[in-house]
DNA sequence: CGTCATCAATAAGTCTGACTTTTTGTCTCC
DNA sequence: GGAGACAAAAAGTCAGACTTATTGATGACG
């Protein structure tokens, strides 16, 4: 979606990384450069970058007379755009869709609460437009067109909040959103009760009238921990 | 605290990252790989590596024929520890203090109220321990002594949630935690309220009083929040 | 005078091969 | 059986030559 493998050791990025997130590699396996820079038909020079970058997001440990270890689960940068996207298209999916969903479930919430005190009058007005946009595609299966505006939404939301960490997670949100349509669940046309709420969201914010926003947000979380059978109280 | 400069290019990134995340090369700015290795006393190769590794944190770009361009601070991986902690010693402080806040506010609740649910007994007898570690280094400046447990306390949190993207903020809180105590306020001893707080939390975990135990944490945030002036309602 | 194609300069990208350094396993010797 | 020396292994580093894509300038043509 952003950085498709961009040069030799981002084609090599491309594969490997995926494979390691997938478990194909388990924690404390052991890697050679030599033989991946064999096998993947590149130099060694490109190979250690590959390496380098994986290991930025602790998949991997680098030592000498070792080799290049795979790390546990539980030391990954969960949070890595790329590791995110990696994990969404392989084995890990479920689990991966289910974090992201609760994380979701933490930070939209305070997040509306904070767009309706510093949304500018634009956001607010890019915000009704896409809640508009979702009325308008929610019946008659246009699943891409509500999709679209479902992203646009959170995505503003996400921005106007004013914080930089909420902020990022628009990428996040706009991977899972997608996801959820194009594999898991909806089938037929979305829940009308969401539709409504991201409209009273729109309005809340618009409003300022923060508690109402969080409250709201929160019905629309609440409602996509269900679909993955999250059993919040 | 975790990777400190592991080899040549490890030294590079310690100098450079800083560099960047402070501000010293703004947004657009343009630097070369060959005279990025004079300057650090290394070869190209070595320099290559440093680059990579800022690519895929989106601190820099590096295009043929252009060089490596900063890219601006929105498009920056504010998630990566790295770059958490470049930003935490340098200029930007106070802003990443604060946004990292706002993010405690929003994750710490909903993970306590999963801790209620999931926390195993070994968890709890931690977390219960974690406490009165902080109680009876809460008078008397003991201040070592209580961010200590303070931080694990909340590490215990985060890990007993059970969600992997709670669990890998530990490390984020535990340098929040650090940072307000060795810079910002807390000259004195700590406020008896929030001792009490972290108390009764551990204990509506142990009962698995999931509301109870994320309205508690949700009052200890605001008192982060405050703390930094940051008017939450 | 403006637009488009051509071309050369530039800086990143790649490869190769030799050398260094650290770590670990082993083998001896006490 | 333990301590120290030694050798092998793999990553780390460097230097130099070459490739490739991009861009800005030059010039021709409308």
């Amino acid at each position: 979606m952003s950085t498709p493998g961009r040069g030799l050791h981002g084609h090599v990025l491309d594969t490997l990384g995926p494979e390691i997130t997938a478990g194909e590699y388990p924690p404390g396996s052991v890697l050679r450069t030599d033989e991946l820079a064999q096998r993947f038909d590149v130099s060694r020079s490109v190979m250690r970058e590959a390496v380098r970058v994986l290991e930025s997001m602790y998949l991997v440990e680098s030592r000498r007379r070792v080799g290049v270890t795979v790390r546990p689960r539980s030391e990954w940068n969960v949070y890595d755009p790329q590791v995110i996207r990696w994990r969404l298209a392989g084995a890990d999916r479920p689990r991966q869709l289910r974090s992201l969903t609760v994380l979701r479930s933490a930070v939209e919430p305070v997040a509306a609460g904070l767009a309706a005190r510093h949304a500018t009058a634009e956001q607010c007005a890019e915000l009704t437009e896409c809640a508009l946009g979702m009325v308008a595609h929610s019946r008659g299966h246009k699943l891409e067109g509500y999709l679209l505006h479902d992203v646009a939404f959170h995505r503003v939301v996400l921005e106007a909040s004013g914080n930089e960490m909420f902020a990022r997670l628009g990428d996040v949100v706009a991977e899972v959103l997608t996801g959820r349509t194009q594999h898991d669940v909806m089938f037929e046309d979305p829940d009308p009760a969401a539709v409504t709420l991201h409209v009273q969201v729109a309005e809340a914010v618009r409003a300022g009238d923060a508690a109402r926003a969080e409250q709201l947000t929160r019905e629309i979380t609440v409602g996509a921990l269900q679909e993955l059978d999250i059993l919040a109280p």
